[in-house]
DNA sequence: CTGGCCATTTAAAACGTTATAAATTCAGCA
DNA sequence: TGCTGAATTTATAACGTTTTAAATGGCCAG
């Protein structure tokens, strides 16, 4: 345990005094202000004059200062950082990246940094949210696999700490969100098999502890019902199982009897799972059965372009929830504001013949 | 811009004085003691006593005391942050997750937190790099697409700041990594294919930039040459190529004389690509052709169990990463010992006959 | 010339921690 | 008794910033 002390990257050359990073002080000394000036100045304050802001600015672009964030921290109770809690176990393709990068894009320019809370051995999600809070070290929570009575929403609203959640709650209290709306991409999706001349689509769905996998069903459902057509929902899998689970649930579905002839798959490893087991009893899709699917990456298309799929793009729903947080965090107290439906994309070819 | 104060979420109820979150000097007045004997007892230093070290601690743990970090940063200089350089532009199934879990895994318990800095509008990676360690951002570097010269590894090696590249270089000065022995999985992934009577292999090998494009290429060239077979190094496509650029590739070069009979694919996507390529040719895998690759994932060998899979657990690199980091902050400068070369498990099938 | 008011600048304190140097206590011993 | 040194504790200052309250100086009405 050789402790270092401070960081020796830090060349030491100075003519008149010491030269390290600079600070308001540094500034101040060359510009004869007080370190108060300086400060109001940096952060445009209107008691001071424009002339005195202006070269105060000059002088800190030239020797390239940027604040102490530590210090700003201390002093302002403020942390500068949005938390992602992220969640190990994403069967979907790419998404911790795609979502981080979007609210990394969001958070470009701005002062906020993004750091990224794995829920591991935090036992629960709550637990982990609590930990946050109560040691102040971020200033916006962003996470997702949203329940419909998400603890983690409840706690943070009665807190008052700023979140913004990837899926709706059915709480009472309205809150930030940013959310797809997988009602309508379930029912587009599954009225395209109907439309394909298939009479009994089949829904993998999202796990049921998930306010997404409602909105599939109810999307799935409508459609079904309005055609009057079978259906079904597959058990014993969903969108989280391996796919080596949801290939063997596939095979096995087949050699039972009245099997569904499509399927509306809420992923992109589902789909390919599942055109794995069908393959494997034999059946070739887009003659004995059809799927459409959700896409997040640009795997599956490329892979299978028989599938037809709906794309949701994460990235760019990272990125609204980075500036809905940073809405909320600025002050922003409508809550209407905050909350985002992004609508699917229904693809031209839907319209088209089966 | 209405600037909200200090966070709002805290409650204020006190018997004798202001409650708010527990600090040193409230430690300091239940105890008795000097806030500097508090903080030194909880930081185990010797020249307190054992008797007092025990009851700061205890009372410490009571009023659930945690070190209020911005003040440590300012102090000590130490951010206890590791920086994470992640690259949006990943092919690699899960790569970001992955690690970031790895890492994750590694710092659980220390003081150190994660965050994740994504190389976007910071035109290179190097200025990334430049701008973190000026602005004393982190104490450690954690990033990967490591090249044999990179100019990241120059820079961080000069400064002296503590890093871990995913990748080896070629520089002269050595420095910490955790790399995946490219070498032997390529060779044994061709050897594999040459058992199984495939005559000319192909490659679709990384970058060119990167280290480990040049260690794939080693191996599969040892191997071929081995076995004084026909080979190709597939051009105009790399692991990074989207996934419709491979299979097209494949497709194009299967219409051209004297094709490949079989394949060593580094990654999962790629090896997807190659088939849906192939079978667009009319060509069955196992049967006119074979494909040996990499999976860091568990979707490839679900989904096409024919393929024949070396697996690299990047939940294992990162987690080893973290630990390396972790140990050169710490003072280690045997630098031989922060050096990670993982060996790939062969499967056992890979000694059966074709 | 005094007092008051404005615009602008400033000194001092504080955030919570650690480092430096000094103080206190007490035992052992001349 | 008084001195030395070890063991333990403490006061003070500092890190870089923002906040609070106060100071400075100019200008005009009285």
């Amino acid at each position: 345990m050789a402790a270092p002390s401070k960081p020796a990257h830090a060349e030491d050359s100075g003519s008149t005094a010491k030269r390290g990073k600079p600070t308001l002080r540094t500034i101040a000394e060359i510009t004869g202000l007080a370190v108060t000036t300086v400060s109001r100045a940096l952060s445009d304050a209107p008691q001071i004059s424009l002339e005195t802001r202006k070269r105060v600015r000059e002088v800190a672009d030239e020797i390239g200062y940027s604040p102490d964030r530590a210090a700003q921290r201390l002093k302002t109770g403020r942390t500068n950082v949005i938390g992602v809690l992220l969640d190990p176990h994403e069967e979907i393709l790419g998404y911790g990246t795609s979502i981080m990068s979007g609210i990394a894009k969001a958070l470009q320019g701005t002062a906020y940094h993004l750091i990224v809370m794995p829920n591991f051995l935090n036992k629960t999600n709550v637990e982990a949210v609590h930990y946050i809070t109560r040691n102040a070290m971020a200033d916006g929570l962003i996470f997702s696999r949203t329940e419909p009575l998400d603890p983690r929403v409840r706690l943070l609203s009665d807190l008052g700490f700023p979140f913004v959640t990837h899926g709706r709650t059915e709480l009472s209290t309205p809150h930030p969100y940013v959310d797809y709306d997988n009602f309508t991409f379930a029912y587009q999706a599954t009225k395209r098999l109907i439309a394909k001349g298939r009479r009994k689509p089949a829904l993998i769905s999202g796990p049921a502890d998930f306010t997404f996998a409602g909105y599939l069903q109810h999307g799935f459902m409508t459609a079904v019902r309005e055609a009057g057509c079978a259906y079904e929902i597959l058990t014993g899998v969903d969108l989280d199982s391996p796919a080596g689970m949801i290939r063997d649930r596939v095979r096995q579905r087949y050699a039972e009897p009245d099997p569904p002839d499509s399927f509306m798959c809420g992923g992109e490893v589902c789909a390919l799972a599942t055109i794995t087991g069908m393959s494997d009893c034999g059946l070739t899709l887009g003659r004995e059965y059809d799927i459409v699917a959700k896409q997040t990456s640009h795997l599956l298309s490329a892979i299978q372009p028989q599938v037809e799929t709906i794309y949701e793009d994460l990235t760019a729903t990272g990125e609204d929830m980075g500036r809905v947080l940073l809405q909320k965090i600025g002050g922003e107290s409508d809550v209407s504001r905050l909350q985002l439906l992004l609508c699917p994309q229904i693809p031209a070819s839907f319209d088209a013949a089966g």
